[in-house]
DNA sequence: AAGAATCTCAACCGCATGTCA
DNA sequence: TTGACATGCGGTTGAGATTCT
């Protein structure tokens, strides 16, 4: 570990949430507004760093958080997205409405790689593998040495609260239905990567959503949203605002770009046509400037 | 039934990047 | 231009739950 964590002062709770602490923060943020996690809570009356806070109520507090499975759908489409993006978790959560980049690596990382890999693919390359899988255990390894490393004492008390936390209950095998066409952004539920990945990959998206007046997406309502049936959800936001789009571009191209990206994932099945597969990458990139 | 192994996912960490004075 | 600060991101961890032996 280098310099000192963000919650090492004293004092400062970490672990788990309470109820409490997630009633304080959710009131805190229906009241002021996202933002200034730093001094938030202490102006919430939390004690907590304001990294937790944010992760706390982009990960889960947020209203439009969707729970539940992850229908084949979008497991389909992280797969694809994944072979576009690489790791780029809040892009690929960005187009998956509701979803939270910790979700979507998490599945990835328990699911998704594990998947792929039993199809003989491999799930970083998304190229065939040579060898038959062999079941790995290096997790085990891992764990047993972190656990060797870590003060049992102080791991003790960390999550003394666990049982205590904020419990979900069992997220429901149910798949839900997604929008098929959105015509009013503002009706979207909110989600910070999705507006800012598809405009831009700067970190500028929290406070151009903030600035958006009535609507919790900070888009104005000249943006236009379009969502394809294919795509089960995914959608992909064109805003006539010029700061924000690369090249000026005006809606026909912003369109184009639209259908360009519609071809390129539907392609995806092919990818292991080598031309077929630079060609995605480099316009993967053009999607990243 | 019980202990071991494995899985899941919320939360943490450090670094990168953006913003602003 | 620069440096401090704020925020976002991706990798990693580990407790509790679940499955296996």
């Amino acid at each position: 570990m280098g310099r000192a964590p963000c919650c090492s002062k004293v004092g400062l709770h970490r672990g788990p949430w309470t109820p409490r602490e997630d009633t304080l923060l959710t009131k805190y943020i229906e009241a002021h507004g996202e933002g200034h996690w730093r001094s938030m809570p202490k102006k919430a009356g939390l004690l907590r760093c304001g990294k937790s806070c944010r992760l706390r109520w982009m990960n889960y507090l947020r209203p439009d958080i969707k729970r539940g499975n992850i229908t084949p759908d979008e497991d389909d489409l992280i797969v694809r997205l994944h072979s576009l993006l690489g790791n780029r978790w809040s892009l690929i959560a960005g187009r998956l409405p509701g979803r939270t980049d910790n979700e979507i690596k998490n599945y990835w990382n328990t699911h998704l790689s594990k998947k792929l890999r039993s199809q003989g693919t491999d799930p970083s390359t998304h190229k065939k593998l040579s060898e038959p899988v062999v079941k790995e255990n290096k997790r085990r390894i891992k764990n047993q040495k972190t656990k060797n490393n870590m003060n049992k004492k102080e791991m003790a008390v960390k999550h003394k609260n666990k049982t205590g936390q904020h419990v979900e209950p069992l997220k429901p095998k149910v798949h839900l239905p997604k929008p098929t066409r959105v015509t009013s952004f503002l009706s979207l539920p909110r989600n910070d990567s999705f507006t800012s990945s598809t405009t831009s990959t700067t970190t500028t998206s929290s406070q151009d959503l903030k600035g958006g007046g009535g609507g919790a997406f900070g888009v104005n309502e000249n943006d236009q949203v379009l969502v394809h049936p294919w795509a089960n959800g995914v959608v992909f936001c064109v805003s006539d605002d010029q700061d924000q789009v690369p090249n000026s571009a005006d809606d026909h191209t912003l369109e184009n770009l639209y259908e360009e990206y519609l071809q390129a994932l539907l392609k995806t099945d092919h990818h292991h046509d080598h031309q077929n597969q630079l060609e995605l990458d480099s316009f993967a990139e053009s999607l990243l400037i």
